[in-house]
DNA sequence: CAAATAAAGGACAATTTTGTCCGATTAATA
DNA sequence: TATTAATCGGACAAAATTGTCCTTTATTTG
């Protein structure tokens, strides 16, 4: 469904975005520690994320990664699956084809429309501040 | 979503259901040139779903590959994706977790599920003799 | 039986994705 | 100002996926 990077990307936004509701700036060496994921590849990711503003960071002492108290709501998935994956998963054909078009569709066109589009709205619904406080309280895990 | 082992593997399958439909068996060149695929990659993918019996095959002359006419209605997208993918898309974590599993569920785990869901209701729903009748009568198309 | 045809299978090559390493840059603090 | 702690960025390495080539095997037909 997502690549590997989307994956660790989204586990490591949740972590900031629980940190960030206690104040606290986290550095690629936690976040990696706590989401289980390898450290530079991790890095990699969180560069991305930072790039499209969909983190925060800060270099040097003191510095690290985080996100704005205020923005937690409004971050919602798909600006990190966006940020990572590309949009290839919203316009791409379920099939194959070159793009994905209904005036010309593939077989499986009407029925990967229908989950593509419950796929999005999922996405573009479920914020990170939404996903942090069910770990907040202990009822999920970010690794196993 | 799928890999394109299983995109090339979906085509073919709802290619060779079509031709079967006629009575005639496909060579791999043929399949190849139809759904627009490398032709070699192709054969291993047919190679697959022959080993796990979604397609049937012929060696030598007048030989090619063919789904019985009896079969098709119970052949379901779900086989041709478990014989290539696995059923990682069925089992695994959203997030890259080792497993999925809702007694220690990531953050994403209930509004990952209902769409997983819904994707494995289609895929065990849909046959190839559906798909294949939409292109007998040149509403989809297997290439663009 | 011999020739021709088509899938099966194994070895290999190219590409993409995943992952590592290390030096440069930025900023806090002693 | 020197040291230190942190991200940034580029080059590289490993692994997985995608794709090719060639030989073998099975089967039909002349
Ligand atoms: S054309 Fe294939 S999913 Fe739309
Ligand atoms: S535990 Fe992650 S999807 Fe179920």
């Amino acid at each position: 469904m997502f690549s590997k990077a989307c994956e660790y990307g989204i586990r490591a936004a949740v972590y900031i975005a629980l940190q960030s509701l206690e104040g606290r700036r986290v550095s690629v060496n936690e976040i990696a520690e706590e989401i289980d994921s390898p450290i530079a590849f991790t890095a990699k990711i969180l560069q991305q994320l930072s790039r499209n503003n969909v983190i925060h960071s800060v270099k040097g002492p003191t510095g690290g990664f985080e996100i704005e108290r205020t923005d937690m709501e409004a971050v919602k998935l798909n600006m990190v699956v966006k940020a990572i994956d590309g949009d290839q998963i919203y316009v791409g054909c379920g099939l194959g084809l070159k793009e994905c078009d209904a005036g010309k569709p593939c077989p499986l066109h009407d029925k990967f429309v229908d989950i593509r589009t419950d796929l999005r709205h999922m996405l573009e619904s479920t914020s990170l501040y939404e996903l942090a406080t069910g770990l907040e309280v202990g009822l999920t895990y970010l690794k196993r």
